[in-house]
DNA sequence: ACAAATAAGATATGTTTAGTCTTATATCAA
DNA sequence: TTGATATAAGACTAAACATATCTTATTTGT
């Protein structure tokens, strides 16, 4: 796998918004000066992420992002894989069918429960855990 | 990070020299061939692994590559760093400088914990193991 | 109706990957 | 010492992907 840029700021932008307050109608235009993303990049990432369910936009004047539920809920590696896919480490634990002999293949194995490990433990981090580790580092 | 083509070629081409017993000297044709690698593309990768010290190449007529070592002293980690750098996952963990807040950036913490378990992991599998697995698997 | 704001598709642009081509060099054996 | 075999090394190419930007359309509030 690889952290894009689009996935990185995908994190920022989720993060900002959770910041902000759970509630919070934020406008593109601060997210993208505060988090510092390139504004109609900005846009693309965030279709993304309303497809997904994790935030909401709201067009039209006074529009805006708005985080769907609690930052408690949202984990990271939910928010990346919605911009850059499934993590994998290599084609072939991803497509079995892409490394012929995935089934007596041992380098697989060892890449298989490699993601396995990464995804978990991305999937254990929330944006709630994040602004409290934030918190802690600021305080 | 990312396992590249050429990451993936440098496992197959370390372990199809493992298979062969720690003393073979393996021509380069062979080692393409039976390990499916462009052969042009393998020579690239195999410099990259002398250079490190993994294998030896030997030149002229009669040449080819041999491990420098034995498997079970070459570990995972050690290949594909030699091919792709260090794995990281993304670019603020790697150089701290290219996030303008890492000191105070909570994500940060989470890629770098979560890179340090990948490493760690890839660390302690050796070319011995995946040999031992594949035996098992074939068995 | 107008201004503010996002949607969506088309279009660059730059970087990386993956691989090939070519020329040079090294080694062995007859 | 010559020819065949084999790798070394740098230049080069093609394709894929990342990272946007541009343009036009649509939605919403006043």
């Amino acid at each position: 796998m690889r952290l894009t840029r689009a996935g990185e700021y995908a994190v920022r932008c989720v993060l900002y918004l959770a910041r902000r307050g759970p509630g919070a109608l934020v406008s593109r235009k601060e997210v993208a000066e505060e988090a510092d993303i390139p504004g109609q990049f900005l846009a693309k990432i965030a279709q993304q992420l309303a497809r997904q369910g994790i935030i909401e936009i709201m067009q039209g004047a006074g529009g805006g992002y708005r985080l769907s539920t609690d930052p408690d809920r949202i984990t990271m590696l939910e928010v990346i894989e919605t911009i850059i896919g499934e993590i994998a480490l290599n084609d072939c634990v991803l497509r079995p069918g892409s490394c012929g002999n995935s089934d007596i293949c041992a380098v697989h194995r060892v890449w298989g429960e490699a993601q396995a490990r990464l995804r978990d433990h991305l999937n254990g981090v929330t944006f709630a855990d994040l602004l409290a580790e934030e918190e802690r580092l600021r305080g």
